[in-house]
RNA sequence: GGUGGGAUACCCAAGUGGCCAACGGGGGCAGACUGUAAAUCUGCUGGCUUUCGCCUUCGGAGGUUCGAAUCCUCCUCCCACCA
């Protein structure tokens, strides 16, 4: 019993250290009946979570499971100090809005994983307003920079002259106190937040808390291209609010490679069984397309609903495997005749009338499914569906 | 406080008086191919009622010049070294 939890909650770990303590946890919980505490902090610099997110509160819910009580850490004052240069007073006030409501609107999203009766939301400003100028120099006592630059980041942008803030310093040692105050006994992040979970222990232990948590890292989620992480900023994330049929057209627009990597990370399906789907598109008996396709439902499902999911694949199948127009696309009206590198500005297909002039000499515009060739094309008034792309439509009604 | 170095398009980065809307790479978009992809190959990658045309862009403001990303002056920001 034991040894099975501790396989499902080790699941897709890319490392754990103190393995011992986690077992321990897992026995005194089996055993006893004691729960213990498992942290994990966020910063909300978005107002949206996405599947990168998701990994460690999956981790988290899988904790839950086996009598973790999880602390779930808004980390709005760290998100603040994250800012470089905070110019003047008004600005960093309107920040402190943004990341409150931001905060808000993370709590709404994470309940659809987390399980709410086993988990405690803090705010770690709470604390961390609290230590003031005198706790935090203390704080900044227990460590040295020599250590500090140990860390990979920061070595590589002293080595090549980039510029480091203190407030960077700073940042570890605060989430590091995080685990202090709330005397965690376990802290999971992504890999590259190493540095950041083990100066829990380090400080854990300085403060004489009495226990250092053991700390599990979970792989960083590749984004849609396959190569950077999942973020926002860049582009290649998957949010967990978005539509239904969004997110399933951008799940199948992976890899097959990186399928394998969602499926491990994102799935709910025992690595048993993900072994046997790779087995079989291995042998040809099942086709990739497919196997996406089943990956893609099951996340849909997951944020969404069963029935929203085969809706969306529905309308995915419509639009790329029969090629067909999409069922609720955007209708534009305008003063006829028009010229056409206009009429797609109009419609919202295209930023520029340059643009659009690049992409029909490229070939990529469509008028009821005809190609347009002539970029000097007027529109006669009339109804047409105009596309730019495989992705882009509009219907037109020229007046 | 002192001394050097730097700021170029989404990012990196060339360009040091006209040939510059600005080399090259990355990224992005599109086309072919496919499974909707990936990989590969190809094209495009400031804007404009429409490209053998005009307008805006090389940190900011002025100046020199027929002509400036390139030269000069001042300013802002960044980095390094020394204190």
């Amino acid at each position: 019993m034991i040894n099975e939890a501790l396989r499902e909650i080790q699941r897709g770990s890319a490392e754990i250290i103190d393995e011992s303590r986690l077992e321990s946890l897992l026995k005194n919980y089996f055993e006893k009946g004691e729960n213990y505490y498992v942290k994990a902090g966020f910063d909300p610099t978005a107002p949206d979570l996405h599947l990168g997110h998701t990994v460690l509160l999956q981790k988290l819910a899988a904790f839950q499971k086996y009598g973790a009580i999880v602390q779930f850490i808004i980390g709005d004052f760290t998100a603040m100090i994250g800012d470089p240069t905070g110019k003047s007073e008004t600005r960093k006030k309107l920040d402190k809005e943004v990341v409150l409501q931001n905060a808000k609107s993370y709590q709404e999203q994470v309940f659809k994983i987390l399980d709410p009766n086993k988990t405690e939301v803090f705010f770690n400003s709470k604390w961390l307003d609290e230590l003031g100028a005198s706790g935090l120099v203390e704080l900044t006592t227990l460590f040295s920079v020599a250590r500090m630059l140990e860390r990979d980041d920061f070595e590589k942008r002293f080595k090549s002259q980039k510029p480091i803030a203190i407030s960077e310093f700073i940042y570890p040692l605060l989430q590091g106190y995080d685990s202090v105050y709330l005397k965690s006994d376990v802290e999971i992040g992504g890999t590259d937040q190493k540095f950041n979970l083990l100066m829990g222990r380090h400080l854990q232990r300085s403060y004489g808390v009495g226990k250092e948590q053991a700390v599990m890292m979970m792989p960083i989620l590749e984004g849609l291209d396959g190569v950077q992480k999942m973020s926002k900023s860049l582009g290649n994330y998957i949010g967990v609010t978005e539509e239904p049929k969004d997110m399933f057209a951008k799940v199948m627009s992976i890899s097959d490679e990186l399928m394998w990597r969602y499926y491990e990370l994102l799935s709910s399906r025992s690595l048993e069984e993900i072994e046997r789907l790779k087995e079989d598109v291995k042998k040809g008996t099942l086709h990739p397309k497919r196997a996406k396709e089943m990956l893609a439902m099951e996340i849909v499902e997951r944020f969404h609903s069963k029935e929203a999911a085969k809706e969306a694949k529905e309308e995915f199948d419509k639009i790329h495997k029969k090629k067909e127009i999409p069922t609720d696309i955007k209708e534009v009206e305008v003063e006829g005749p028009i010229w056409i590198a206009k009429a797609l500005v109009e419609a919202g297909l295209e930023p520029s009338t340059s643009q659009a002039r690049r992409d029909i000499t490229a070939g990529a515009v469509k008028i009821d499914q005809q190609k347009v060739t002539d970029k000097d094309l007027q529109i006669e008034p009339g109804e047409y569906i105009i596309q730019v792309g495989k992705r882009k439509f509009a219907k037109l009604k020229v007046r």
